[in-house]
DNA sequence: CATGTAACTGTCGGTAGTGACAGTTTAATC
DNA sequence: GATTAAACTGTCACTACCGACAGTTACATG
């Protein structure tokens, strides 16, 4: 007996991920139209986003939904309150729909909303946390009934979760070669040094001593720095570089 | 024909990651034991660093390897310089380890060091990054011929990539169960707040405003907070809550 | 040779952060 | 009712940071 309900072709499967391994889907809807070809499932969406003191922001977005369901969704801004959204950006456990939904009754309304515009009942968000500390989630849902997805996750999780990293590794790679482009913001060797320093809990005087400069010219690097971060006190640089690890991790 | 080599019964993978999913396994130990037991695989590791101004430093560390293997390894820093680990613990993607070996030809005495203590040379290191910005890997070692890991590999990478995440999970969820207990370094709500404000770029008076306090009690909190956080500016005590996900990511 | 970029420096005045002094109030727990 | 933890406040003196002023030097690239 196959308790695996509707099981994909298993071939199909190790082609896609050799595909998305290999570089040859690193458009986002070339990757959500292979996935649907390949797996039973309706729709996708990659989210990548940053946290800011204001609350979500959001970096990066594609899916398969309407234009008129994502206007919808980010003008009322329900991407600041999804329960769904919030535990995978906060987590690293798959996060199914269904059971989400039953933990946060509160929110039945925005659920509601969510079906209104297309999005189905089932499914499961996969978070996909940068070395950045900024976090990105890919989410797929399906048109099934609760005890077909379950026996459909089961089997297929794993090539969701492996699919899902590649292709984020794609997005993350190529928005490292997009941000080699921007010259004005990124930051030279001495500002990252400096900054490095700084989050150690140097001061001016003590990180000139360490590079052997002085300390005006210690003051005009982390001038430089913030400008280019567009923050206003060491502090907040300090605290986006490490977010966005411009300064180093090892 | 079976394009893959040796595939391991699907029904015990699919078991597998049932029990991993389901908290059956949060001890390393019994979770390598179980891999080593469904997979055709030799040994499993599983690091956890932390970036500091110094170097990496190694925060959790579980593996298949004696004891010996790992005095060796550690005591000589070999943590700092493998290329593998820089690789892994710097990016998303799978880093495969004959690969990596071949492009660091500088690095050669390393791998010839890390076989004489057991390590072999056909394996993945799969990068697990957390939402702290800390960093972990889950490394899998085969003692197979190259073509047969190549062929092994591509059919079971997506197996050791969810079992890997959920894994990860464990360990984190595990570790925050843990830091609950630490009582004196826990930061209140209060201190959160401003040290979350000061990485924003607000100065005492505006998060005092913000808040409806005194300064003085910004600057009270503060303070605190640098001394639990043993650090000497705030500067210092931001980016440390940046790393630790001590300040709201969401 | 012109252009641009990065690394580097000095001084001044104002604002922000930091440590040490010495407290009060509120709420929960034993 | 005593104890503990957290939230809260005031003042003083010192140091660190930050913006704006106005530059020099070295090196690569067209």
């Amino acid at each position: 007996m196959n308790r695996c309900y509707g099981m994909t072709n298993q071939q199909a499967v190790l082609d896609l991920l050799d595909i998305v391994e290999y570089g040859g889907c690193a458009e986002p809807q070339q990757f959500f139209a292979l996935m649907r070809r390949t797996f039973d499932i309706a729709h996708l969406l990659y989210l990548e986003a940053e946290p800011t003191a204001e609350g979500l922001k959001v970096c990066r977005l594609h899916h398969t939904f309407g234009a008129y369901a994502e206007e919808l969704y980010l003008s009322r801004g329900l991407h600041r309150i999804d329960p769904i959204l919030r535990l995978a950006l906060g987590g690293v456990r798959p996060v199914e729909w269904a059971p989400a939904r039953r933990r946060f009754p509160e929110c039945e309304p925005l659920f509601e909303a969510a079906e209104d515009i297309g999005l189905s009942t089932e499914g499961v968000a996969l978070p996909l946390p940068s070395p950045a500390g900024r976090m990105a989630l890919l989410a797929i849902s399906a048109n099934m009934s609760p005890t077909e997805w379950s026996e459909y996750r089961r089997c297929h999780l794993r090539d969701f979760q492996l699919a899902a990293n590649l292709f984020h590794a794609s997005m993350l790679e190529r928005a490292m070669a997009d941000a080699i482009d921007e010259r004005d913001t990124r930051l030279t060797s001495r500002e990252t040094e400096v900054l490095t320093w700084s989050a150690a809990g140097k001061s001016y005087w003590e990180i000139a001593t360490i590079l052997g400069i002085s300390e005006r010219t210690v003051r005009f690097f982390m001038s430089n720095a913030r400008r280019k971060l567009n923050v206003v006190s060491n502090t907040q640089a300090v605290a986006q570089a490490v977010r966005h690890a411009l300064i180093p991790t090892i």
